[in-house]
RNA sequence: CGGGGCGUAGCGCAGCUUGGUAGCGCGCACGGUUCGGGACCGUGAGGUCGGAGGUUCGAAUCCUCUCGCCCCGACCA
């Protein structure tokens, strides 16, 4: 018997004065963007280096419930759960290839015997390596098999709080299946228990076609949790379902929109000095010249080829895109000395014009007519550049989508926006079981490769992301299913009354099994309101001298402006009525 | 890795240009007054001025090197 020690209930109550919530007034200089500063300020983590964080007690118990809910989905989707290590033998990177491939990012370690080891940024390899040391018929798949925990990056740029750090926690799943179309299957019903767990977590998001990147495999969809201070540019429709990195995303041709109708005109050399970027050019040219009737001309490296990417001058250039029309893994911009070989001027000046070489353009870049183009020749440029006539080239969509393009499903206008990347699923196919040779038996005893697929949510990182959706100027504002505690009870006033009755209700609610913290400290109201707004308590229960006399305390919910007075008996109830209500 | 900025008390900052032995606000401790939206008065604790080397009678301040952090870019499941 442990005498003396006060027993408090595992998931349910704390006293704010007991609790470790180090709040701060002011705002770290180090944060700027709003999930960082409230997280710190708030309590809920602190920085340890860069792109290293402690999550606090409120952090904490934050990141566990985005893990229950992450749990029960993945068990009710019929994934188990593991634990693999993170800390690993080289070995495994080494024979698929990725102890290269990773390069820096890799963080990689070496024991006393000089043997070479590294910090697990995912798992591809070890659970392909428990697959198939223990998988070896049909009959024990499909398999799918889920861990979360912590994994490691050395990111060139760490940022952005939980956002963006090295270490992190990620929840990741990889399945197993007899073939493609199981795996589909599989990667199907991962899907939809995404979705389960991204509306569960209450935000807001969307899934989009993205690129599969270094982990390769043939289909990938990313969920993108929609926040102005996320990395990622995505595009969506809004009459269909159409959405997609931009990475990836192809903008829809706009019927006829240009004046196919427009008469060519001569082509003239211009001497146009101080032109070297599109704007320059616009500004030399003035008068109704805009950014789209120019083209904008890029030399880029692609393998051992130099090509001509042409788009129109108010387009970005998609390397990706641009990359897999050339199949090649990446393209890098010409350097200024490549471009001046290569076309005999300066960067600035390159066009389509007489270049002999290959030019690939986008077909909105071919639509121009009379198009102001580089000479190829410092310091000039050609009016009146029109494709067919003057120029020639291979026609793909190699440029960006952007905001008001239309939709390449629908046509309707496609949206630009910020996203967070909150998971990524893929299809991996036999990438890894074949390089490491993952084999099973099938019905007719033929061995074959096990058909993988992966699936990962940045479990921390939705910490951050849940913020960025949810806050305003006084604090955060969690989502009930996400929130430390449900209810907070703040007692007011210096008198006995109010505690002892804060203090009967904070019993009453966590007896009926609602999460509370009840703010004991000996605060000035101000104070404690502040606090309450700053930790975003869904729902604030206010019991003082005022309402007690006519026996009542005071309901406010963190995202409503107005209270509400309740009758104390009714404190429970109305407690978990505006939680439901809440949770909608 | 390129460009920019910042390291001075737990947090936010001033002091540096023009060297003379460190200050303000918040927070913290103690006493008092106050008590429904970050109160007030008084007293007090707390600093290797990121680190190393150099110049100088003397360096937070000038010089060199170095480490760390933030922002933009490159990069990035």
């Amino acid at each position: 018997m442990l005498e003396g020690v006060e027993r408090v209930p595992y998931m349910g109550a704390m006293r704010y004065s007991r609790a470790f919530i180090p709040t701060v007034k002011e705002v770290p200089k180090e944060a700027t963007m709003p999930s960082h500063v409230l997280m710190l300020r708030a309590g809920y983590a602190r920085m340890v280096g860069a792109g290293i964080y402690e999550l606090l007690p409120l952090g904490t118990r934050v990141l566990h419930k985005i893990e229950r809910i992450i749990r029960e989905e993945m068990d009710a989707s019929g994934a188990q759960e593991l634990l693999m290590p993170t800390f690993l033998p080289g070995d495994y990177f080494k024979e698929s290839g990725r102890w290269d491939v990773y390069g820096p990012t890799l963080l990689r370690i070496k024991d006393r015997k000089g043997g070479e080891y590294h910090l697990a940024p995912t798992h591809e390899e070890i659970i392909t390596d428990l697959a198939r040391r223990e998988i070896r018929s049909y009959k024990q798949l499909p398999l799918n098999l889920y861990q979360i925990q912590l994994k490691y990056r050395d990111e060139p740029r760490p940022r952005a709080g939980l956002l963006r750090c090295r270490e992190f926690i990620m929840k990741d799943a990889y399945s197993f299946d007899v073939s493609e179309e199981a795996a589909v299957a599989s990667y199907d019903r991962m899907r939809d228990t995404y979705h389960r767990i991204f509306r569960r977590l209450g935000l807001e998001y969307r899934v989009v076609e993205a690129d599969s990147g270094a982990i390769g495999g043939s289909q990938s969809a990313e969920f993108q949790v929609l926040a102005q201070t996320g990395e990622d540019w995505i595009v969506a429709c809004d009459a269909c379902d159409y959405a997609a990195n931009v990475e990836v995303a192809h903008a829809g041709r706009a019927a006829a929109e240009q004046g196919e109708t427009i008469d060519p005109g001569e082509l003239e050399k211009v001497e146009t000095p101080d032109t070297r970027s599109i704007e320059e050019v616009v500004g030399f040219f003035g008068g109704e010249t805009t950014k789209a009737d120019t083209l904008k001309s890029l030399l880029y490296v692609a393998g051992d080829d130099i090509v001509l990417a042409v788009v129109r001058g108010d387009h970005e250039l998609n390397e990706i895109s641009l990359a897999r029309y050339l199949d090649v893994d990446e393209v890098l911009l010409a350097s200024d000395a490549a471009v001046r070989e290569a076309t005999g001027t300066e960067i600035g000046f390159v066009g389509p014009v007489g270049f002999k070489g290959r030019i690939i353009a986008d077909p909105d870049a071919v639509a121009v007519r009379n198009a102001i183009a580089g000479a190829s020749e410092t310091p000039f440029h050609y009016k009146n550049v029109n494709y067919g006539r003057d120029f020639e080239a291979e026609v793909a969509s190699i440029r960006q989508a952007a905001s008001g393009d239309p939709c390449p499903k629908c046509g309707e206008r496609l949206e630009l926006y910020r996203g967070i990347e909150g998971g990524h699923i893929f299809v991996l196919g036999t990438h890894y079981s074949d390089k490491m040779n993952a084999t099973f038996l099938d019905e007719e005893g033929k061995s074959r490769s096990l058909v993988m697929g992966c699936y990962g949510i940045g479990v921390s990182r939705l910490i951050a992301a849940v913020i960025e959706q949810h806050h305003d100027e006084q604090g955060i504002r969690w989502p009930v299913p996400v929130a430390p505690y449900e209810v907070i009870v703040t007692p007011i006033g210096k008198d006995e009354a109010p505690l002892a009755k804060a203090t009967e209700i904070y019993e009453a609610l966590t007896a009926a099994g609602i999460e509370v913290l009840l703010d004991d400290r000996p605060e000035r109201p101000g104070v404690k309101f502040k606090d309450a707004d700053l930790l975003g308590i869904p729902v604030r229960l206010t019991v003082g001298a005022r309402g007690l006399k006519q026996g009542t305390v005071e309901l406010k919910k963190r995202t409503d402006t107005e209270s509400t007075e309740v009758p104390i008996a009714d404190a429970t109830g109305a407690a978990r009525a505006a939680l439901d209500e809440l949770r909608g």
